[in-house]
This record gives structure tokens, C-alpha cells and sequence, in this order.
DNA sequence: TTTATCCATTGAAATATTTCTATCTTTTTG
DNA sequence: CAAAAAGATAGAAATATTTCAATGGATAAA
């Protein structure tokens, strides 16, 4: 497993710190592991634009993964990097 | 282990997500799990209420714990709430 | 008991984040 | 090709966070 520097923690850490990022994962989740930008319209309460800059900060730091299909755009978990950060979590303690 | 809701990993979260923040957690894992707050004064290039309002935030969540010493303050990583918040990470992935 | 030390609080300035409306780009459909 | 649809971007307003200087409260030392 990739050891994550501490920089790299902090970004992800901010990533999670919102309710609405935290809601678009969950999202994911419920969908079985991917969902389109549209399916989120339905179940968080804010203007496209907000929606957008929330999903470009998962992105960003590759907790979620975009990929194209026409023009919508599929977004799936990157378990890897929840893997890794869990790691950097481990060695806070002990 | 405690099932951690949304809101709390949101808040610790937020508490992992600044340098100052993560660079206390690691100077208490290499005083060997506990420091005195002034131990982080020669440390981390910032003015005292600085340096206490990060505590605060750390405290507030319950990632390390204060104990009395007179007139010191005694903080230990509380390695329950990174096991929780690992928990609600793991919670995340399909 | 006076002084020093350790930490907390207040209030203000600087900076960052969140949210929106309006607009743009890209891709599909008629 | 023209219109529609899905996202992205720009810029501005509202809010939150970070930082500091000044000061306050509690405990220890002289």
C-alpha cells in the first residue's frame, strides 16, 4: 500500500469535511459503487453549479474517479485511496 | 466499535483537514502518545492562541484528550476515535 | 502575597470556502 | 445544421476559518 504523505491527507481530509460531499459518497454507495452527475440532482438540494465544485473536490483528490460516456459523466469510489488514507490514519496512532 | 454518524466524521474530518492540526498529531506520536502544550511551541512556528484554538478543535472532537497537571495541560491521541472514523471510512467503500 | 507561568478568551483582520446566477463548451437529437 | 441536454467555468455575495495582539484566569514559585 502506497504510504500517503501528509499533504495528500490533508486535501482528502478537506474533501470529507462537508455534509454534501459526504452525502454524494453515500449516494454512490446506495447506487452500488457509481452514479451520474444527474442522479444527484434529485437528492441534494442545490444548484448545478454547487453540485459541480463539490464533485471537482472528490475528483481532485481521486476519492471518486470521472469517466466520460457521451456526455454524461460516470463517477466511481476510488477505494484505493480511502485504503491509503486509512493507512496514514493507522499511523497516527502507535 | 461505535458506528460513527455522518456529522462526527464530518467534524473530524474538518479537524484533520489543516497542516498546523496534523503536525500536532504527529508530534504527540513521536513524544510517544502524549506532549505538554508548551512542547509545541518550539515546534510550530505560530502565536500561542493560534496554537490553542488548533487544540481546541482537535479536543473538541475527541482526537486527543486534555488532562489537568497543575498547571499544564497533558494531551494523548485518543486511538478509539481514528478507529471509529476508520470504521465509517471502511463504511464508504462498496 | 506578589510575581511568573501556562493556557484560554475576545475581538478584529486576512483569507478561504460555499453558494448562486449567468454563461460557455461539448455532445446528442431532430 | 439548429436546438436541447449535461457539465464546466466565471464572478460575486455570504459565510467560515485562520491568525494575531491584548487581556484574563488559574496555579506555582519566590
Amino acid at each position: 500500500m502506497a504510504q500517503m504523505d501528509t499533504k495528500t491527507a490533508e486535501k482528502i481530509s478537506k474533501a470529507l469535511s462537508d455534509p454534501t460531499r459526504l452525502k454524494i459518497l453515500s449516494e454512490i454507495k446506495k447506487k452500488h459503487d457509481w452514479l451520474y452527475c444527474v442522479d444527484l440532482y434529485d437528492n441534494i438540494n442545490l444548484a448545478q453549479p454547487s453540485i459541480c465544485h463539490h464533485l471537482k473536490q472528490l475528483t481532485e483528490t481521486s476519492i471518486i474517479l470521472p469517466e466520460k460516456e457521451g456526455r454524461n459523466i460516470k463517477y466511481t469510489m476510488n477505494n484505493e485511496v480511502i485504503d491509503d488514507f486509512i493507512g496514514f490514519l493507522q499511523g497516527l496512532k502507535k
